[in-house]
DNA sequence: GTGAAAGCGCTAACAT
DNA sequence: ATGTTAGCGCTTTCAC
């Protein structure tokens, strides 16, 4: 365990001074080095197997290069992929990801929030936004660089990348009118989130367009994107509205309770009810039946918000402000609005969704 | 975003000296403060919402209370439950986890290994091991802290926390055997990981135990634990071995691809073949048809990882070499030898297990 | 273009 | 039980 090198070590091997080699380890200031000690210095580095102690840079630098990710729950299948694409472009500009599962716990979020700021962390990703988010109210207020990903507060607070989901629930939607089906029933998400609420009005929009009368497409709203909670919201659709020939689900989880529920009342999936879902979520493919959904690019929206959150460190570096706003409206009383990034989606069609059987369920 | 407080404006408003507060806030040391300065101090600290800052203490240490992850993939389900086993007995004692994907890529492994190393991490849990693994025997050599999650080396350098594969497989075999399966071939996962070797040798002693003959227990190898590779060795499988009743995976995802195959050829599972996979993952439960797999308690194993690591860290803390050792055998010539926890595990019997049909598929 | 010197915030000797 | 002092390894003025 021989101690490791340090800056000092590269320097004397270069025959140079610290300072100088700290320079020429660094790609911003490299300009203010000679091309040649520069050089030098490099291969001095590389010979030692120099790498800088990042606690002795971060207590000096006041920067971490260290992302807080708030996470609902990496064990929902719907997050990997986010925190893989929130990895692969943090690692590329030399930045590490802290992650957090906060359990939809708004105490654990607290004091996860707080160990993280307690680390230094430059930034947060989080994913875990409320449309009401005390948490994330006074994070504001207290100017902490925060990328919004996949759900939205009410206020544009913060920069927020998500799906297109008034889109992929026009798309859900219409591929059931398409099929023939007149009475579509909504399990939504819960509504204190933005894509439930965001989910549940596009659902609304695109029935009333098509001319369907409201008692023919409710919406139950599930409490929670869960299997059980989905179970609990379907079985309480198929009481009060049993001549529902189709289901389009808040997500794939709630979906997949539904599927429980019409197995245990001997409905069968596509044939008596068709349903559709919502994420693509890993394996809802081997669903059974393989699920109707709408696909969101998981792994490219962590990305995208991996980089407008370096975008964002990058432009508050110097100075304290920066928010990484743009700006809505014209003219000097325009309030600052936080750039928001739509992700496309797309329907894919597997085997929850057919026509309705004449006569079956009709209500 | 005025700056956060230091321990200098903690102590100046406890009326005491730097050095004092932080023994005060320090559990180690408080023993050296009197009851009523701590409780000042603390008290001092709470007002000024005081956090430490952790950059300033690891330079101070030389210690970062963070632990690196290596892991494969966080998007193949195994991973997520592990990583939030290490992530809760981490935080409770103060440490956080700096997760990195691997992809089973050596060079990135590398790569991501020399980058946590750069920010102090105190030790390494390690869920990516291969038998033979270089970079692993360099690690040993320098004598960083490693706990191996799930992947065994062949030398037992590290402390292992890892499930019973010997009696998962006896229990897989033995369920296939009583339901009167006589061929049963075996999808084996890669035998560079301990995983694919263990259960590969479990399965043979097993299956001659019972005395079915060595043509009647063919083990085809799986180039990886994936779908793709899952069904490229069911092909092989079925091509060259048509008399096979049953079918036990090396993995859950292997055995997904065998389903993929045997639907592909018109046979029916468990009709014309019965399956059995292992590790009883997220949504086995919801394939077509649902899995009989071996569950193995991923959560625990990460925890466990965790635990055995921060005892290690802790042992190791004052002096230098301490490698979390147990001893084998007896005497002043014994080889140390790294402590192996192994979880138990329990079959989970679905309806991908049958009787195999009187002559149908009879070799 | 390079060197000298200071200091980020903390804790561990060493006093007292 | 508490204060004093020094220094972890780095970057960043400020000189030259």
């Amino acid at each position: 365990m021989s101690k490791r090198p340090t800056i000092a070590d590269v320097a004397r091997l270069a025959g140079v001074h610290k300072a100088t080699a700290s320079r020429a380890l660094n790609p911003e200031a490299d300009a203010r080095v000679s091309a040649a000690t520069a050089r030098r210095v490099r291969t001095a580095a590389q010979e030692l197997g120099f790498t800088p102690n990042t606690a002795a840079r971060s207590l000096r630098t006041n920067r971490s290069s260290t992302v807080g990710v708030l996470i609902p729950d990496l064990t929902n299948p719907l997050f990997p992929p986010m925190a893989r694409g929130i990895e692969e472009v943090l690692t590329r500009r030399g930045y590490t990801a802290l992650l957090a599962n906060t359990d939809n716990d708004q105490a654990k979020e607290r004091t996860r929030f707080e160990a993280l700021r307690g680390r230094q962390v430059d930034g947060f990703i989080v994913a875990t936004a409320q449309r009401e988010h005390a948490l994330l109210a006074q994070a504001h207020a207290q100017g902490v660089p925060v990328v919004l990903l996949s759900r939205g507060t009410d206020l544009p607070m913060f920069p927020l990348v998500a799906a297109d989901d008034a889109t992929g629930m026009e798309l859900a939607v219409r591929h059931l009118l398409e099929l023939g089906h007149r009475s579509i029933a909504h399990l939504a998400g819960p509504q204190t989130l933005s894509t439930g609420a965001i989910r549940t009005r596009a659902f609304q929009q695109a029935v009333r367009a098509a001319g369907v009368a409201a008692d023919r497409a409710p919406v139950l709203v599930s409490e929670a994107y869960s299997v059980r909670a989905g179970e609990q919201a379907a079985r309480e659709l198929l009481d009060r509205h049993p001549g529902s020939t189709a289901i389009v689900a808040g997500n794939d989880l709630i979906a997949l309770g539904a599927l429980h529920v019409l197995r245990e009342r001997g409905l069968r999936c596509p044939q008596d009810v068709s349903l559709v879902g919502y994420n693509d979520m890993q394996f809802a493919d081997e669903f059974q039946p393989p699920l109707t959904t709408v696909h969101v690019p998981h792994l490219e929206l962590g990305a995208e918000a991996a980089r407008l959150l370096l975008e964002q460190l990058e432009r508050s570096d110097g100075q304290g402000a920066g928010q990484g706003l743009g700006r809505a409206g014209a003219g000097p009383a325009a309030v600052a609005v936080a750039k928001t990034v739509l992700l496309p989606v797309r329907l894919v069609v597997r085997d929850s969704t057919a026509a309705p059987q004449a006569g079956s369920e009709a209500g």
